[in-house]
DNA sequence: AGGTTGATGATACGCTCGTATCATCATAAG
DNA sequence: CTTATGATGATACGAGCGTATCATCAACCT
């Protein structure tokens, strides 16, 4: 026998080849050969790894959700403390394209779930469905948790909140990869609304969201 | 010379063929065979009169951009009385996919905006680029006249919350189109938002936008 | 009337795609 | 030292794509 070389490894690094293509020329050029060339492998080896298109497709697709997930759990974190505040700042303001990694995380995602509208293949019943589901329900907790601590107006139903925070979300990431605004616009409209959630019920005047590094008066959006 | 044909006419036929493919399976199964065959032309008809895929993609969304305006301008009216509110509601309800001809139009118009991420053309510069911003700025001069009649608290900013709105209602109209959720939920998340803007003692449950009738002469298809 | 010309049909070309096939090489097992 | 086998390479195949080419037909002008 030969080598017995690790396969796990090597399927990522095809793996990541994909996703490469796919946050940066688009995931329709994302052929086969594309891939191989981009892992810098044969196109007999992408067969090899991954017998079908579908099964290469679908292992990128949790290697993209794995990187997702960290990025989020890490925006969180240097938020500093674990309140209902940072986590649904943390969470939103991850996913949403300011930087370079969130650029290239946004196409990637957004490309796969393109695919979830022609439904050329079943995928994405796997892990690309369920994803914003679960992130809705996380913020809807955090939702109620911050009505508890007063944060956030009694009036306000948590779980239309969340969906309406994730939407707006994603709109806006998809308004920066369409060129319409940059980044740092679609940040100064996203903490808008959320500082006009969390309003701190003792302070009338309008000091709004604290967040950590920046301040959101003034607002000039190209 | 032959029948001297309405030429306009042909292009439009050839055209709404493209965007009710685009609508049902999806822009990249709009092939031009396809689009001649859903048509119910030659191959040939369809080169005749757009000697390019391109030049047949622009105008399909030229004639999207189209129907897309009738029905905003439509849903307005149905609302009654032309007010900052009902614009605001009109315009942001129209454009999301509730019924079979919204989800239709949504349908088709993401297929060109996806189409913008890839930049497989030039093209969208054109008509789908400015047309969101347009938008935006509409509903903003909107919610700035609806602050001067004090159904809009005076604190918030016009033009950052226009975006959200408009950012909000594109991400709903996703999740609707990936199947997260049906429209009416949509429906419900983006009236809370406009109910939690717009809040007027009276306010007795704004009547959704239920386009009536709407006489619009389509060929069913299969 | 008849030839010029606009409108339409049939078919071919070259390319790229995903996938399949055949061959080769290196190494662990006996 | 074989030898069976896992890993890799080269290339072919059939389908679908956009586009181009050649042919045909009907009508308008002179």
């Amino acid at each position: 026998m030969p080598k017995r070389v690790d396969h796990e490894q090597r399927r990522r690094q095809i793996g990541e080849a994909l996703l490469r293509i796919a946050s940066t020329r688009g995931l329709q050029s994302a052929t086969m050969r594309e891939v191989a060339a981009e892992a810098g492998v044969s196109l007999r080896l992408v067969q090899y790894y991954f017998h079908t298109k579908e099964q290469l497709l679908l292992a990128a697709l949790a290697y993209l959700a794995e990187q997702l997930t960290e990025r989020v759990s890490a925006s969180i974190r240097a938020l500093g403390p674990v309140t209902a505040r940072t986590v649904v700042y943390g969470t939103l303001t991850a996913v949403l394209p300011t930087d370079e990694e969130s650029v290239r995380l946004t196409r990637a995602y957004t490309g796969f779930y393109t695919l979830l509208f022609s439904r050329e293949a079943e995928m994405a019943t796997r892990h690309g469905a369920t994803y914003p589901d679960k992130l809705e329900s996380l913020l809807a907790t955090q939702i109620t948790a911050a009505q508890e601590g007063g944060e956030v107006a009694a009036d306000v139903d948590p779980a239309l909140t969340a969906a309406a925070l994730l939407a707006l979300t994603n709109g806006l990431g998809s308004s920066v990869l369409g060129g319409q605004r940059d980044g740092a616009a679609a940040r100064l409209i996203l903490e808008d609304q959320l500082g006009r959630l969390f309003h701190t019920v003792e302070s009338s005047t309008p000091t709004p969201v604290r967040a950590p590094t920046h301040r959101r008066d003034r607002h000039e959006h190209t």
